[in-house]
DNA sequence: AGACTGAGTTCGAAATCCGAACTCAGTAGT
DNA sequence: ACTACTGAGTTCGGATTTCGAACTCAGTCT
């Protein structure tokens, strides 16, 4: 009782794993150099036991590793793997779309392509045609089409 | 209790909105026309009060808006907005990371540049330099140092 | 009349979330 | 050697959300 269209079962999948009210808060907190429980906890003002389950599905899901980061008392570390920084095209993204449509407060910050200091836009590109283009012109291939 | 990074307040505020675990799945559903309160009901298998009270919200943010399709006996539908439209580069970024490092099955689906049916890439754009760029050179973001 | 549609509401049970206090191993200070 | 402190969690009871199933209400179809 699901029938998926051309946007697939794969963002079920993603959000089945990151749909939840923390866990992108958490990446983020992990971009931004955090990596200790109580860090995390401040920082997010999580309840413990809710980040405690949050930060072991998160490793399950091989978006966080944990990291012994000492010995004497044995401490642990949460650390971003590769799969989990590959998230931030995602919060970029949602930092975009609130830039750009939120009606509240906020945004103080922009982001920019750092090079230059030019406010960044988001595009998809194709590499055979050598342009960019918006979500209309975006397909998904592998089930039937319906607009 | 609870000092931002350069990520910004903004990806706190776009979750106030999107980040349960629904509100994202009604905005693909949307995307795959969608409409009706039972269809996207049946499509999501998400509880009825549930979804009652998740348009209602989507609505209030503007990101669907509640029209009225028939007047014999008053029937309204939903539809996106174009700020609704807008979070599909978030969508997508979802959707290629699912493709990339979920270990889950699925993902018989790719998304492509529908004109030429090449499998689509995600980029930042700027316009001064005219360049595509990956999420490396974004500024303004929190990704302080380490790799 | 009776059955059906579509957009919701109402309900009680079940799952989640919360804050606050507690554990446990080891370290630091006196 | 006693006390205080750290850091990563657990344990608790209570509050909030979610759930599925059944119900409402206006109008239509047969």
């Amino acid at each position: 009782m699901n029938q998926q269209g051309q946007f697939g079962a794969a963002i079920e999948e993603t959000l089945r794993v990151v749909g939840d009210r923390w866990s992108i808060l958490l990446v983020r907190a992990g971009l931004r150099g955090i990596r200790r429980f109580d860090d995390f906890c401040d920082d997010l003002g999580i309840a413990r036991p809710v980040l405690t389950e949050r930060l072991r599905r998160l490793v399950k899901f091989g978006i966080f590793e944990r990291v012994k980061y000492q010995d004497k008392p044995v401490r642990y570390e949460y650390r971003l793997t590769e799969a989990g920084l590959a998230l931030s095209p995602a919060l970029v993204a949602l930092v975009r779309w609130s830039e750009e449509y939120s009606q509240e407060v906020s945004s103080e910050t922009t982001l920019v392509h750092a090079p230059c200091g030019t406010e960044l836009e988001q595009a998809f590109w194709c590499r055979s045609c050598q342009t960019t283009f918006g979500p209309h012109a975006v397909k998904g291939v592998g089930v039937n089409g319906e607009s």
